[in-house]
Parts: C-alpha cells; sequence; structure tokens
DNA sequence: TTGTTCCAGCTTTTT
DNA sequence: GCTGGAACAA
C-alpha cells in the first residue's frame, strides 16, 4: 500500500495510467518534457514494489548509454536498491551481451571484436581498392550507407537477387566480400551486432525460450527512433505475451535518414491489439508562449498521430527573432545577449546555442573565445575515437587475435618500422587468393623467402613485436597489458616526432588509457566467461567514452539540434532559421523529409525553458560563397502573436506580416542576362554587363550610353527591358 | 619517407 | 573556404 503511494503519488493522472497499468503491451506517446523517463522509471519501480517482479525479470532498452545510466541511477534513488544486475542498456549493447553469451549459436568466433564505423569504413575502402573498384563511382562511405542499410532492414547479401543494374550488383558483391571479410577477421560493426543478435533468437528456439521466459516486461525508450530490426528483435522477445511497453513521440521522430521506422508505432497497434495508448501532453518544461509556438509549427505536418502539448505555467515572454545582417552579426548579437543573461546572474550553463549543422558552430566559439565567455561544444571526436587511442587499442586487439586484419592494416606500419607498399601488397595479395587473414599470409611469406632481406626484416620485426608482446601480456592484468603496449609498441616516441603541437595532447590521451583501463570495471559487465581485455576492447568500441573533460566548469552549450534531444535548457538560441540551411537543402524538395527537418524544429523549440531566442541572417557565407538565404519557411508558421522582432537594443513589438523580404520574390530573377539591353528613367539605354547578389541584394552593372557603367540595386530600380 | 600540392566534398549521429 | 585524403615529387 505504502509502496503504490509512494511511486505513484508524485505523477499526473496520465503518467499514473501508464505507471499502474496492468501487465500489458502499451504505448505511451510521451510528449516533449512530459515526463518521459519518469513513466519509465516509476513503471518498473511499479513492477519490482507492487507486481513483486525481480528486477532480473525485466529489459529496459534505450538507445544511448547516457539514458541507459541515467535510467539505472534513477531507478536505484527510487527503489533504494543496486540495479547493477539489472539488463539496462542501449540496443547494441544489450545485443553484444546476447552474443557473448551464446557465441557459437550466434555462428561467430568466441573472441570476435567490435568494430566501430571508424574501422569499418576503412575495411570498405581496403576493400574497394582490393577488388578494383572505381571508387569514384562507388565511393567507400556510400558503400557503408549500402551495407547498413541492408542489415538495419535484416536483409543478408545471400538473401539478395542481381538486378542486372551494375551500381546494385557491384554494392552486393561488395556486400559479400565484406561479409566474408568480418566472418574471417572476427570483426562484427554496430548493424551486424543488432541482426546477429536478432537472427540469434530467430534461429535457437531454446535460446530464444530463455529469454522470453527470463523477462517478464520489455521497457523501450524513444521508440520511435527503433529501425525494422530492432523491433523486429523486441517483437521475438515479446511473442506471444504482450508484454512490451513503449515509449515514444512521433513528432520528435528526427532519425528516419539512419533507418529509423516511425511505422513501427503503427505497426505497434496491430502487432499488439489489445495495447492500450495512453498520451502524455501536460508539459513540465516551457512557458506557454514557447509551447503554443511548437505545437502551431508541428501542426504544419500531416503525418503525425495527433498530440497538443499543454501546460500550467505562465504565457512567459514572446519569442525574440533576430534578423542579422550577417552571420558574424549573428553570433555577435547571440553573444551580447548571453553576457547579458550572465551578467544578470544566470548560469552559463542554462543556456544553449543550437544549430542545423556542425559548421555554423565557428562564429559563435570565435566570438565566445574574443569575450572570454566558456562554452563546450558537443559532438566532437571523444575519446576512444582518437586516433592515437584507436592506434593502441588495434594493438591490443591484434594481440587478442592476430587475425584481425582491421587491426593489421592499421598498425603494420604505425610508428614507420619500413615496411613499404610493396611488400604490403604483396602480404594482401597472398591473403586474398588463399582467403587468409594478413597475419597467416605474411607468416607464409616469409617462410617462402620471397622478399627482400630488408623488406623481410621489417615484416619480422612486426610480427616478432606482436608475438613478444602477446606472450608478456598474457599474464598480466589489464592495465599492465595497455601499459605494455603503450610503452613498447613506439607509439610515443612516434607522436612525440608529431608536430603541430598535437604530441603532447596524444601522449597524455595514451597515458590517459591507461588510466581508463585501470579504472575498468570488469565485473560490471561481465557476467559472462570472457577476458578482461575482450571486453575492454567492447566497452572502448561501444561506449565511445566522454566527449571533453571539462564537464564540470559552467559554460554555454553549443550543440547540432540533433544532439539536443531530450535535454532542456532555461534560454535557447535557434539560430540560422534560413531556407537552405534550415530545413536543409536537400531536404527541401521531398515532404517526408520536410517534415522531419520541422520536427527538428520543434525539437529545438521545446529545449526551451524560459526564454527562447529564433535568429536568421540577410547574408551568410556558405562553402566560400556569399550568399542571401530567404528567412526559414519555419518562422512563418509560428504565429505572429507569440514573436517579438529584436535588435540588439531595443525590442520593436511586431506589427507587419511576417516575411518582410518576400515581395522580392522570384518575379525579377532570371529577368536579366547579359547583354539584355534596358532604359533607366534617368541614365536612358544601356547594356547589362554583370550581376551579383540575390533578392534584395541583387545588383547589375550597365555601361550607359554616354553616362559610363553604374551599378544599380534591382530593387530600388525600374528598369525598362528592351 | 616525408613533405607538398591538388582535389573533392560539404546535413544530421549512436552504437 | 576549409579540410582530409591521395597523388606526386624530392
Amino acid at each position: 500500500m505504502n509502496k503504490q503511494i509512494s511511486i505513484i503519488d508524485s505523477l499526473n493522472d496520465a503518467q499514473r495510467l501508464a505507471v499502474s497499468a496492468p501487465n500489458q503491451a502499451m504505448l505511451i506517446l510521451a510528449g516533449a518534457g512530459s515526463g518521459k523517463t519518469r513513466v519509465l522509471v516509476h513503471r518498473i519501480a511499479w513492477q519490482v514494489e507492487v507486481e513483486g517482479l525481480s528486477i532480473h525479470n525485466i529489459l529496459a532498452v534505450t538507445f544511448t548509454n547516457k539514458a541507459a545510466r541515467e535510467m539505472r541511477g534513477r531507478l536505484e534513488e527510487l527503489l533504494q536498491i543496486s540495479a547493477h544486475a539489472m539488463w539496462i542498456g542501449t540496443f547494441h549493447g544489450l545485443a553484444h551481451r546476447l552474443l557473448r553469451r551464446h557465441p557459437k549459436q550466434a555462428k561467430l568466433a568466441d573472441t570476435f571484436q567490435v568494430m566501430d564505423s571508424d574501422d569499418q569504413l576503412r575495411v570498405i575502402k581496403r576493400l574497394v581498392k582490393g577488388l578494383n573498384i572505381d571508387d569514384s563511382k562507388w565511393p567507400p562511405k556510400q558503400v557503408m550507407w549500402f551495407i547498413n542499410g541492408q542489415k538495419d532492414e535484416g536483409v543478408r547479401a545471400r538473401y539478395m537477387l542481381e538486378s542486372g543494374n551494375i551500381y546494385q550488383d557491384t554494392m552486393l558483391m561488395l556486400y559479400k566480400a565484406y561479409e566474408e571479410f568480418c566472418d574471417r577477421s572476427g570483426l562484427v560493426d554496430f548493424a551486424e551486432l543488432l541482426l546477429r543478435a536478432h537472427e540469434l533468437l530467430r534461429d535457437n528456439e531454446d535460446v530464444l525460450q530463455f529469454y522470453q521466459d527470463r523477462f517478464k516486461q520489455v521497457h523501450v525508450d524513444e521508440f520511435q527512433d527503433t529501425n525494422t530490426i530492432q523491433y523486429a528483435w523486441l517483437r521475438l522477445l515479446t511473442e506471444g505475451k504482450n508484454n512490451l511497453f513503449v515509449v515514444g513521440d512521433d513528432d520528435q521522430s528526427i532519425y528516419a535518414w539512419r533507418g529509423a521506422k516511425i511505422e513501427n508505432i503503427y505497426n505497434f497497434q496491430k502487432h499488439y491489439p489489445s495495447h492500450q495508448v495512453i498520451k502524455l501532453e501536460q508539459n513540465y518544461r516551457s512557458t506557454g508562449n514557447i509551447l503554443k509556438s511548437a505545437n502551431a509549427l508541428i501542426n504544419n505536418n500531416d503525418s503525425r498521430m495527433g498530440k497538443e502539448l499543454w501546460t500550467n505555467s505562465e504565457d512567459g515572454e514572446l519569442i525574440s527573432l533576430y534578423t542579422a545582417f550577417n552571420e558574424q552579426d549573428e553570433a555577435y548579437f547571440v553573444v551580447e545577449k548571453i553576457r547579458k543573461w550572465v551578467d544578470d546572474g544566470g548560469l552559463r550553463q542554462d543556456v544553449a546555442i543550437l544549430y542545423r549543422s556542425n559548421a555554423q558552430s565557428r562564429q559563435f566559439e570565435e566570438k565566445l573565445m574574443n569575450t572570454a565567455t566558456p562554452y563546450r561544444v558537443y559532438g566532437g571526436l571523444r575519446f576512444f575515437e582518437r586516433m592515437e587511442i584507436k592506434n593502441a587499442l588495434a594493438y591490443l586487439r591484434i594481440m587478442s587475435n592476430h587475425n584481425d586484419d582491421a587491426s593489421f592494416e592499421r598498425v603494420f606500419n604505425t610508428p614507420t618500422r619500413g615496411i613499404g607498399i610493396k611488400t604490403i601488397d604483396a602480404v594482401r595479395l597472398i591473403a586474398r587468393e588463399q582467403q587468409i587473414s594478413l597475419w597467416q599470409a605474411a607468416v607464409i611469406l616469409l617462410n617462402n623467402n620471397s622478399l627482400s632481406a630488408r623488406a623481410s626484416n621489417a615484416l619480422k620485426g612486426f610480427l616478432n613485436l606482436i608475438k613478444q608482446l602477446s606472450g608478456e601480456a598474457k599474464e598480466a592484468a589489464l592495465f599492465e597489458q595497455v601499459k605494455l603496449i603503450v610503452e613498447k609498441s613506439g607509439l610515443i616516441e612516434f607522436y612525440k616526432k608529431e608536430k603541430g603541437g598535437k604530441a603532447e595532447v596524444r601522449i597524455e590521451n595514451l597515458e590517459e588509457l591507461v588510466n581508463a583501463a585501470q579504472m575498468f570495471d570488469f565485473d560490471e559487465e561481465n557476467e559472462e566467461n570472457l577476458n578482461e581485455l575482450d571486453m575492454f576492447l567492447a566497452h572502448a568500441a561501444l561506449e565511445g567514452g566522454e566527449m571533453q573533460a571539462d564537464d564540470y566548469e559552467d559554460c554555454v552549450q553549443l550543440m547540432t539540434l540533433h544532439s539536443s534531444k531530450g535535454l532542456e535548457f532555461k534560454l535557447v538560441f535557434l539560430v540560422g532559421l534560413e531556407d537552405g540551411l534550415f530545413p536543409a537543402q536537400q531536404s527541401t524538395d521531398d515532404v517526408a523529409r520536410l517534415e522531419e527537418e520541422r520536427r527538428l524544429c520543434y525539437v529545438g523549440i521545446t529545449r526551451a525553458m524560459q526564454q527562447l531566442y529564433l535568429t536568421h541572417a540577410e547574408s551568410r557565407c556558405l562553402y566560400g560563397k556569399e550568399t542571401n538565404p530567404r528567412p526559414s519557411r519555419f518562422l512563418k508558421e509560428i504565429p505572429v502573436e507569440f514573436l517579438q522582432e529584436v535588435r540588439i537594443r531595443a525590442n520593436v513589438a511586431r506589427s507587419m506580416s511576417m516575411p518582410k523580404r518576400a515581395k522580392y520574390s522570384a518575379q525579377q530573377e532570371g529577368t536579366y542576362k547579359l547583354g539584355q539591353r534596358i532604359r533607366h528613367a534617368k541614365f536612358g539605354e544601356g547594356v547589362v554587363l554583370q550581376m551579383e547578389g540575390e533578392a534584395t541584394q541583387e545588383r547589375v552593372q550597365i555601361n550607359f550610353q554616354g553616362v559610363g557603367l553604374k551599378w544599380l540595386m534591382l530593387s530600388y530600380t525600374n528598369l525598362e527591358l528592351l
């Protein structure tokens, strides 16, 4: 009794319904800021405290490690227990755990290693080259998208038929070759983790039965982001049991471009007919004006399940709109406002600058730096993705598994040890011909004595180094193994010679890697019978590590709209609201993609708690070219009554209809060509010689008879065509 | 083997 | 306009 009350006491009606619903399929449509994670955590607590389930009987799946950590933490706090052993994790993390537990049934080597996307791309590049395929017609990146796209849909190369289309068939051939390569090297990419885990359950009745029995309840966060194979996996686990509890928001689906299937929400309703839908529409985050603007914007999307956020809180301030001259001015304005916020006692960490593309951060960084304002940019290289770290890890991997070709390629000549192109090509050739690993090929080559003495020594030197290191490392603790390779691989000396001031940081990072190994909590992840090194390497690939260390300083947050999802800030600047930038150029001619951009804008607006600034520039340097973009169409979708136009000093209430430059529409565009003859009221007849600028900025140079050269602004001049 | 130059590419991102 | 990678020269 007490327990029930304590779990649902602090919740609103809709949240209570969701948390205390009987054990059945549930679809929770949770708007931004409506307490989604809260519901998830309390639901699990309810099942433990009230329904009497053991935490072992509960599975909770998220997309990011951060979300998983947060959920675990909040659950521990609420239940006052250790949720250590509970299966809370990312799709990839849980899939990895399954594969480690059942490598045989999954048809994997039990020493398999996880490749991150960087590893994957390198492998594909190598493969494309090795097969003599024109990488301008089949760019490795596209090959990677193709392969991952197929895997996301659950399609193996062997299920695919040749189409007679050269492009498709070459892709297919590469997909096949890639699969063979991965099998031979014992490597598994991210998409493969999911696909394999699905096949593991699908093809092994006993394994499936075991997990179906174990997990009485399955919970999914951010369900709108699941792709086909993830949903298929969830369905297998909950087959015939009606015990899938999903939380999501169709309006915040912004990852269709990487395979997320919003249809999964609709299919859920078909596949679990006795499900219950609960909408969480009360928002606890933003002011009324912010919410109403967001609602108005998202209403322009046709494909929606329908949901309208509301709040008990005040309307708050109007949303501010600033029109900048150019991107410099925009950044200046934003930084000026932040300065004021801080002067008025605000915290920098409550402020976020959100943009559509990473390249936009630079202007703001410069201005912030000039004013000595601490800031943090999200989305850079993470610790385990740094080159020096990846190289060190490659040494560890090849020690663990000599046949790991991806790692072999990475370090055979890093640091340089005189293994030239000719030598490695000979090795690659043998490997390809005999379908063996580079390591095995190198051994054969050395035994054949077919290399020059110098090349042979260099290659032998590398193999011996690895052998010697593996020998020495065998008995050592994890951190000692890492220390050993950092010291003996020659990487430190190698980076010491590097110029450009990076040397110091790189060496520090390598030392930090030893620390990371020492801190690595083996038991935490390991119910499996694995050695510590393999777990550490998997951890590195699956977690990526923290971005930057200065987490604790009070600083302004800069990030893309995508990475802002799930976060909230008192003061938000949504910048670069210009057609072509946001919505992105590539998304403007397709309704579905445009709707995704709109959802992205909706995500951005709903990050703001108290104050929201929208900015756009009339002129912007893009790819080295001056452009005059029109204000984003999304701006026009926000009703004028929620907006106020802002200058640097004074606020000006908005009176006129929104797009103040729309009147200079395309009517004149393309009218003037070089050589066009015209007449001007004052200057008489002339010929157009040059044109530049767009829209209001469009100017033409005209050679007037008897008057000479003149530059005229088209928006101010009336010219008669002749 | 290293340094230079040239050239393509250029949304969004986790795992 | 900037960056990373590849090709080429010394």
